[in-house]
RNA sequence: GAACUCGUAGCUCAGUUGGUUAGAGCGCCACAUUGACAUUGUGGAGGCCAGAGGUUCAAGUCCUCUCGAGUUCACCA
């Protein structure tokens, strides 16, 4: 043995040996002897296909296969599931940057063939993350690798959607949804920041119609649609105001009159106590709107542009359309006055920053709390009844309150890149009510209402250019499959899921489209283990759908990762330029220091700082386990007993019950942490020197040392394997398949 | 405005159901070492465990309050 360990003389040639043997493979031959047929199954979360792995994933993996390796020792049959992600927008706007370069748009392709040069775009990358997941040592069973997009992930998906729309736990309808006007796409209230923010508040005059020298006024910070309000509102029971309720005042920009109606949404106290309905672009008026049946016009498109109707401000964006507005109303002296320092809130897109707008559109959206069918209540209750334990920081409070408030999850996306939804529209009889763009058989982009498109161009070229279309809430629809045999003629649904659709179900998607027996044996899985910061947009979601498909919460257990700061505790970024990249210090450092460092005196749902020093600190154990292995090999033919043999047996038997427990109950950095001391500061420091002192037979502390390269190997699964080929008894022995220590 | 988390050695953090002199890494000081390992060893300095009250035989650990830091949610015209 060399007198330092050096990670790259083993490590890959340990994992093809692994590899070899079927070792991640919970029926390998390999496990005979050893089995309890228990089931420890985790499905490791799928990072993005086409992304390299980053140091959050690098603490995942190195639990989830720790936490894999601890009980497959056990004798569990452990299953570690490996996948990717399509990671729909994420992915789909790198692609349209890429696009940018080459002064090309996702409009200048039919939405087949983007897809494919998504997909063809993808594949160039999507070994990088599997074998930067092999690199850290994942103890993954490859042969049942799943993308999000393979075909029976996609089939279960769908199938999905249309059980949950038999169940009338989604529906089609028109909502106010959060709409990116830059992104394209709608997005669900999770994808939504809310920022605050200094904004004007305008006290706008509107005439009275009895009397015009007589004014109303109005506090708003969004003038800008005010030409296409129809209707004030008052409290009802407000005593300053609740006379108006009845009379008309007049449309400052139309001067069209308006009547004034009451409402106690309206609270009397804000500005004025009278407030413009803006329902096509505001959550309350347009449930104001639903409930007085108020008509709802819209002001602004899905480019932020005003609409038509905004007459000579039309296809101004709205900051623009805004300062003109305001101009306007000035010179007509129907501004009373401005409060310049208004303090508000504005949703903004998680992902570009823009101000996100509502609009009203006719999407899919989940009935996540339906009488009788509440699938926030199910999840809850397997929160109370402990069917699920959350290990977190606090963290199944916040999860707790996610679903007692949830709405309804609007799970329908303007994109390309995803898994289309499986619905076909009846063109017949409703071209007036589906509008559509395309590229026609000329390239060129064509869109308008499908009626009139109908006139120049055949369905059959519509369809195959086909972009985006848009059926109103009258369009009759079937699921699945394009119906055949019938008469009818049908477009297709354009919009995609939302990523945490079809990931929601993963638990159940990936244990279903393998081997056939695999969802019995495995679901529900053990554990699942993820960031905290993906707790509401992707184990809240799994939750539910697991729940609604099979009954049961899809996991027993939930492990939060905090988030990986660097040395000074500071938030890691690409623009402080701070990232630490987890390849590049297994290249410094190998993989055990690595998975060390960043699992070592961890807590669940607590931010870890981890700079050089740390994986420095962590080489050093692996040089050191390595080198103990070397000094015990080095004292063959010592005498066989010592006077403390007797003693350091009894305080292992203690560290194997202490590391034990610490496991079992999830507290992984714990039992890092003391895995190091007793090794370091114990057996090396101790133990060793009894050795060479003759106190403690060599005998025993090569029993020792197998001991302690068992209970370390679920942290270092590398240089203990490479230890252990060593010491071992029998030649075909691997660590990775030995039994854990028991007292 | 609400919820959650945190405040322990110079720095970054552990301390599992309350239980002997409060720990680790890095840093600092002194010394040692040609034989497992300098990616080392021995010894040392450094902590009224944010503050105040309370429960208890016993509190870093449980409860209340105060102060400070962070995160998330909500804040409507």
């Amino acid at each position: 043995m060399d007198s330092r360990y050096i990670p790259e003389e083993h490590e890959a040639a340990i994992y093809a040996k692994w590899e070899a043997v079927d070792a991640f493979n919970p029926d390998a031959k390999i496990y005979e002897k050893n089995r309890s047929n228990k089931p420890f199954c985790i499905i490791m979360p799928p990072p993005n296909a086409n992304d390299p792995l980053h140091v959050g994933h690098a603490v995942g993996i190195a639990i989830e296969d720790t936490l894999a390796r601890f009980s497959r020792m056990r004798g569990m049959d452990t299953l570690l599931f490996p996948g990717t992600d399509h990671a729909g927008i994420e992915t789909q706007f790198v692609f349209e940057k890429k696009l940018q370069k080459n002064k090309q748009s996702r409009f200048n392709f039919d939405r087949p063939t983007l897809y494919k040069m998504i997909w063809d775009y993808v594949q160039e990358n999507s070994e990088m993350a599997n074998s930067q997941t092999k690199v850290l040592g994942a103890s993954a069973d490859w042969s049942r690798f799943r993308f999000m997009l393979d075909d029976s992930v996609v089939k279960i998906a769908k199938e999905t959607f249309r059980k949950m729309h038999e169940d009338k736990l989604i529906y089609r309808d028109i909502q106010l949804v959060n709409y990116c006007t830059k992104c394209g796409t709608s997005y669900s209230e999770l994808e939504v920041i809310n920022k605050d923010q200094i904004t004007k508040l305008y006290y706008v005059r509107y005439r009275k119609v009895a009397n015009p020298d007589e004014f109303v006024v109005v506090a708003t910070t969004r003038p800008e649609p005010i030409f296409a309000d129809t209707h004030l509102a008052v409290h009802p029971n407000d005593p300053k105001n609740k006379n108006l309720v009845g009379t008309k005042v007049l449309n400052p920009l139309t001067d069209q009159p308006m009547p004034i109606i009451a409402d106690e949404f309206v609270d009397p106290e804000f500005g004025t106590g009278v407030v413009k309905l803006t329902p096509a672009h505001d959550r309350d008026d347009f449930a104001v709107a639903t409930k007085h049946n108020l008509p709802i016009v819209e002001a602004i498109d899905r480019s932020g542009k005003l609409t038509a109707v905004a007459g000579k401000y039309a296809g101004l964006s709205v900051m623009v359309a805004r300062e003109q507005i305001v101009a306007d109303l000035k010179e007509k002296g129907l501004i009373e006055k401005i409060d310049e320092s208004y303090k508000n809130v504005i949703k903004t897109c998680y992902r570009c920053g823009r101000i996100i707008e509502p609009l009203p559109l006719t999407q899919f959206f989940m009935a996540v709390n339906k009488p009788g069918n509440s699938l926030t209540k199910k999840t809850l209750a397997a929160l109370d009844s402990g069917e699920t334990v959350v290990y977190g920081a606090g963290r199944e409070k916040i999860l707790r309150h996610w679903l007692e408030n949830l709405r309804d999850w609007n799970i329908s996306r303007q994109i390309a890149w995803g898994i289309q939804i499986p619905v076909w529209y009846q063109v017949d009889g409703h071209e007036s009510e589906i509008t559509a763009s395309f590229l026609d058989d000329k390239k060129e982009y064509k869109s308008g209402v499908l009626a009139e498109l109908l006139k120049s161009h055949p369905l059959e070229e519509i369809t195959a250019g086909l972009q985006e279309l848009s059926a109103d809430l009258s369009v009759p629809y079937s699921i699945g499959e394009k119906p055949a045999g019938n008469d009818h003629q049908y477009l297709p649904e354009t919009d995609t899921f939302d990523t945490w659709f079809s990931s929601g179900q993963w638990p159940i998607s990936t244990l279903k489209s393998t081997e056939p027996t695999d969802f019995e044996r495995f679901y529900p899985t053990t554990l699942m283990e993820t960031g905290y910061d993906i707790l509401p947009f992707w184990v809240m979601r799994m939750m539910l759908m697991g729940i609604y498909l099979t009954g049961k919460s899809p996991f027993k257990e939930v492990y939060l990762h905090g988030l990986i700061r660097d040395a000074q505790g500071r938030k890691m970024s690409k623009s402080k330029g701070n990232t630490t990249n987890p390849l590049d210090m297994v290249a410094k450092y190998g993989t055990d220091a690595v998975r060390m460092a960043l699992v070592i005196r961890s807590t669940a749902g607590q931010d870890k700082s981890v700079g050089d020093p740390d994986f420095k600190a962590m080489r050093n154990l692996t040089n050191k386990i390595w080198n103990a292995t070397r000094f015990v090999l080095l004292q063959e033919g010592e005498e066989e007993t010592g006077s403390k043999d007797k003693e350091a047996q009894e305080k292992m038997a203690l560290i194997i019950t202490e590391i034990t427990g610490n496991l079992d109950t999830r507290n992984i950095g714990l039992a890092a942490d003391s895995l190091y001391n007793h090794f370091w500061h114990w057996y090396c420091d101790d133990c060793i020197e009894q050795v060479k002192s003759g106190q403690l037979s060599r005998k025993n502390a090569q029993e020792i040392l197998k001991t302690f390269l068992k209970l370390l190997h679920p942290f270092m699964p590398f240089v203990t394997e490479a230890c252990w080929n060593n010491l071992k008894d029998s030649s075909d022995s691997l660590l990775i398949a030995e039994s854990w220590p028991t007292v």
